[in-house]
This record gives C-alpha cells, sequence and structure tokens, in this order.
DNA sequence: TTGTAAGCGTTATCAG
DNA sequence: CTGATAACGCTTACAA
C-alpha cells in the first residue's frame, strides 16, 4: 500500500520555484506576489503580480503550509482536548472555538479523550510532535499526564485550561463560568416566583463529580434564599429511574414546587416523565436545568440558566491572541432564561 | 502580540543537531535510535541507543513531525468535512473516525461547514493548504466548490465522499448506508407484528431532504409487504407541531397502529408527546425511528433501525489504507434493533 | 524591481 | 557505527 500511495502520487507538487520558472520570475518575485500586504516582501509591479497569479492559476499552484510553518515556527493550528464530546452543549463550544480560529486562519483540531488516560497521551503526544500553536484543554488529568505538560512548556506551546473550577497549575490560565452563581440565579428566580420547597435531580452521588458540586452550591444558594428550603435530593441515571422518581413524587403527602436538575438534558427528561405521572408543569411543580442549549425537539421549553459557551470560546481565545498565559482564573457568567416551567406562584 | 510572541520563545528548539552534540554522537545515529524498526536506518548498538534516549530525556527533545512531513511528503492527517455537527450520530461518526486514525498514527480534523458555502471553502482550503493525507467529505457542495476538489487532485489529496446516497463524481469512493434497506427492515418488522396502517412522521417537506427521501423508500417498501398501508404523513418541525400531530391522531376515527418516525430525535418527541395525549405505547400505537443512537435519558426505548457509523467510517478508512480511490459505491446494510416501542398484535 | 544564498528540522544516501 | 552532504518547499536578509 506504501507502493501504491508512491505511484499513486508521481506527479510532483507544484513548487514556487516550477511557478517562478513558468511565470518568467525569480522565487522572492512569486512570494511578493501572494504576499503583497507585507512590509517584509520586495516591491513588484502589478503587471508582473498579475502574470505570477495567473501563472498559478493554470498551473493549479497551492502554497504549501507545512513548509512555512518550518520557517515561522507557527503551525497555526490549536489543539482542543475535551474529555467527551456527548452534549450539545460540547459540540457549541468546540464550535465556537472552530468558528473563532477559523476565522483568524488557524484550524483548530478538537479531540476527546472519552476519559482514557492512554488516550489523552496519544492525543497530546500529537499536539505535541506537530507543534501546535496552543493546547486548549478541558478537564485535563495532570495527575497522570503532567509530564507531558512540562514538555509544552519547553517547546514553547503555551496550555490555557477550560472549565476547571480553579487553576490547577501554576503559569498557565483557566476560563471556566463561574458555578457558584449558577444555582444562585436559580434560587433567586424560584424564591422570586414565591416557591418554598424545592428538590434536586442528579445524574452522580460520586463526590466532586459535577452533579454532586452543583448540589453543594445549590445548598449555599439554598441559605442565602429566605423561604427556600431544599426539601431532598435524588439521582437520576437514566429513564427508568426518572420514572420512578416520578411516581415517588406523586406518593408523597406535600410534593416538592419546584424539581431543581442538573443540566437541560435531565430537566427535559424530569418534565416529561412528571407530566406523564399527572403533574401539570408549571401548574403544580415547576422544573429547572442548566446550559440553555436547546433544539426544537426537545419536549420542553425549559426555564434554564445557560452557560454561554462563545463567551469561554473568546475569553480563551483572547488569551491566545494576547499571550496571556499567566496564571489567572476568568470567570464567565451564566445567564438566566425565563421560559415556560416555571410560572409565578406570587400573582 | 507577535512581539509578545516573539519574545516569549527565545528557547530555540531542541533540534536533533542538538541532541547529537549533547550525546556525543551523529544526527544519523539520532535518527536511528528513533526508528530503530525501519530498514532504512543505520544500524546502531543498543548502548549507543540508551545513551541517545537519555540524552532526549534530559533535554527533552520532541521530534518536528513538520520538518519530517516536508521531507516524506505525508502529513499523517486526516481532515473530515461534514454538513454539521447537531446529532449523536454524527459525533458518533468523528469518534469512529478519530479512534481508527489515531490508533494508526493519524490526527483527524473534523469540521463542520454549518451549510456555508463559504465556510466550506475556507476548511477546504486550510485542508489543501495544509496536505492532509485524505480529505473525508459529507454532502459535499460539489456545484459550488467543485473547483477545490480538482486542486485535490491536483495535490495529489484523495477525497472520500461518505453519506452520500450516490457516488456524484467520477474517480472518488462513495460510502453510505444503504437506505433502501432501511425502511424495509421497518416494514418488514411492523409487517411481521401483524400491523396495518402506519402514519410517517417526517421533518421537512423540502423535496430531496432527507426527509422526503425517506418517505420515498418508505412507499417503496410499504409497496413489497402485502397488508401494509400507508395512511398519511406529517412533517414535524418542533415540539408544538408534534404536540398538535398527537391531537390530530387522538381526534381520528381510526388512528394508525405506528408512526414511523424520519429518526429517533423525533421518534423520542412523537412517543412522549402520544403518551402525554393518552396513548399508550406501544398496546395502542407503536413508533419507530431510525439511526439507533441513545443516551440514557431517552424517554424511550426505541425500537428503531441502527446506522451502524463504526462499520462506516472502517469502510472509508480502507479505502485510505488500500489507497482504492477508484470510483466506487460501499452500501453498509443497517441494523433492525428491536426494543420496547413496538408490540405483537399477532400473538 | 530582481537575484542569490542562507536557513528551518528532518530524512536519505554515500563514503568512510 | 560516524561524518558529510543533499534534498523537501518556503521565507527573508542582503546585494545587484
Amino acid at each position: 500500500m506504501e507502493l501504491k500511495q508512491a505511484a499513486a502520487a508521481p506527479v510532483r507538487q507544484v513548487t514556487v520555484a516550477m511557478l517562478a520558472k513558468h511565470a518568467g520570475v525569480s522565487r522572492v518575485a512569486v512570494y511578493a506576489a501572494f504576499n503583497s500586504g507585507k512590509k517584509t516582501t520586495v516591491g513588484i509591479s502589478e503587471k508582473t503580480r498579475q502574470k505570477i497569479l495567473a501563472a498559478a492559476e493554470e498551473l493549479g499552484y497551492v502554497p504549501n503550509d507545512l513548509a512555512r510553518t518550518l520557517v515561522s515556527g507557527q503551525s497555526r493550528t490549536v489543539g482542543l482536548l475535551l474529555k467527551s464530546n456527548d452534549s450539545l452543549m460540547l459540540q457549541r463550544l468546540i464550535s465556537a472555538f472552530s468558528h473563532l480560529f477559523v476565522e483568524h486562519g488557524y484550524l483548530l483540531i478538537p479531540e476527546s479523550s472519552e476519559s482514557s488516560v492512554k488516550r489523552e497521551r496519544e492525543i497530546l503526544s500529537h499536539f505535541l510532535h506537530k507543534r501546535v500553536d496552543c493546547v486548549i484543554v478541558a478537564w485535563f488529568g495532570f495527575d497522570s499526564n503532567g509530564d507531558l505538560l512540562e514538555q509544552f512548556s519547553r517547546c514553547g506551546i503555551p496550555v490555557i485550561n477550560i472549565l476547571n473550577r480553579q487553576v490547577e497549575h501554576p503559569d498557565s490560565a483557566t476560563v471556566s463560568f463561574d458555578e457558584e452563581q449558577v444555582m444562585r440565579l436559580v434560587c433567586e428566580l424560584l424564591s422570586r416566583q414565591g416557591i418554598r420547597r424545592i428538590w434536586y435531580a442528579g445524574t452522580e452521588k460520586r463526590e466532586n463529580s459535577s452533579s454532586a458540586c452543583r448540589l453543594n452550591y445549590l445548598r449555599e444558594a439554598v441559605k442565602a434564599c429566605p423561604g427556600l428550603v431544599l426539601a431532598g435530593a435524588s439521582c437520576i441515571a437514566d429513564a427508568a429511574e426518572c420514572r420512578e422518581f416520578a411516581a415517588g413524587l406523586r406518593q408523597m403527602d406535600v410534593p416538592p414546587e419546584a424539581v431543581v436538575c442538573y443540566n437541560d438534558r435531565v430537566a427535559q427528561l424530569v418534565a416529561v416523565e412528571l407530566r406523564i405521572a399527572g403533574f401539570r408543569i408549571p401548574e403544580e411543580i415547576a422544573v429547572t436545568g442548566v446550559d440553555g442549549y436547546t433544539d426544537p425537539y426537545d419536549p420542553a421549553r425549559l426555564n434554564t440558566v445557560r452557560l454561554p459557551v462563545e463567551k469561554l470560546a473568546e475569553a480563551a481565545y483572547r488569551i491566545f491572541r494576547e499571550a496571556d498565559y499567566r496564571s489567572q482564573l476568568v470567570r464567565i457568567a451564566p445567564e438566566l432564561i425565563e421560559r415556560e416551567t416555571t410560572r409565578n406562584l406570587k400573582q
């Protein structure tokens, strides 16, 4: 197969030299024709420029970025490493980064480690060898692959952390959502609408899981809202458990007035199962989510707190552009979105 | 900022030359130490090899793939261009490709054009300049950006089409799902279970849209199944329309026994709204989807036809490895998945 | 305005 | 096993 590939590409690449010969000019002239804006280029007449461009068109000349990279030291490539890519929010995050970078002439290489340390290593090694201009990393396992980080800094490749709660490494900037504020916004909304007893629906109990952390933040936020009471918390791992959860609420003497969910995915399911269990939403029970990314085929128009990934991407991009890699934590403010799954009891 | 970056990287890269000097050997020896498997390398003693590797560790030497690329002509990079990346299926597709390629030492660069011809151009230009080893393209707009295709072939970069229904360009292989079989599997299942009157729930009416095509295939498949009748077809663009659709079925004298949906996303919503409208599923009405990618938080355990993206990715990868880029169409067979949203009426 | 020549870091070849 | 030397394609400083 190596042979086949070699045989299939006997057509030598069209180089500047070939183009120069074809157009009857020097290689520098070709370079100048393509980068007329730069100050480093020598001046050429518009006529020769047109002649060169025409020749390029004719020969099908395509500049080779790799050679360019070799001399400039910049690959105009940025690596993005996530733990997974299974939610609409992460998709939008990748898309936001991609737009920003492509717009500015960079190519984004998004990858997910899928929580495998081995895969994470492989991907980061690739980024390293390919001399990516910057690595953006979410929930990086510093313990296991920390040595690679050092390699990056040795190669002069900056690392930006995103989505982490705190700076985990000196000399590397972190951009994350202001998680404390998320639950504060939810509680303020519910409190404002006269709701008192609330319930938390998370996805996993494991200490330090994102779901458990939000529960802690919720507890804090409840304390700050006089009148609000956290009546209980459940863990919902799938649709069957959600059905049980709904049945459980049905049997309570005094069911909560609102279910605060870990994220929109859970909130959608909770809203559906509560409705099927016979609750009217939001009249009898309110539901809130977190993340704010919807699809027209979502059954409920959720009240939620939006985590604006575009702003996160912009903040990370700014750090990159300004090469401001000092140890710092940039917090992105979440935004309350009021739709149809809570209702003002005070009215 | 250019200045800052330049100032931030005065640490010259660790090159083979530096490493060779540090270890007291020649550059070729270093090369041999790193590629002991290749036949082109000269032989070195294990002792010197260890010495060199130790020195590499000490200096933090990282081989530069870009320089390697320049001489070998292979960037070990593959571009994947999709129209969008908003479904679980496409995510899995990307992930399947990424696994295959990363495993074999390539880096996948997935991008979505988001149906913008301009963005599609930008991304393809990037791929071209970066001298990607292969471009995999889904639903490419040959009309608008066809000229770029020619550039690819001129640079010796193969193009593989995926997900398209037919080969749209000579000399380029296409890998796609066998769409005709999808609806045939659905109809056979329903027919086997004694269902007679079915209804189609699509997403858009536009001629040639994927949704309209599946409806056509459904019509064909119905003809082939004696006893099966397509009682009607609806177009559902969002949750509100789905609610109306469910209400409509409720008011029918003889509602259909099954709703065949365009994909799983629609099927989930249809299942939810039918249940909320008071239908029992699958006792009173069956629901089927297409694609087979689920999430634990999906409310219904759908009967569906799985489109196996891993197999599609493998087929495309095989074409790449074997450099078998002749004009050909590889069809991937879909797989019926029986779960809980249809029920055997014959029992 | 054009040409010449020296790099960038790696690979490959050919003498020793 | 080592040393020297020539690519790969593009950039750029300097001289004509």
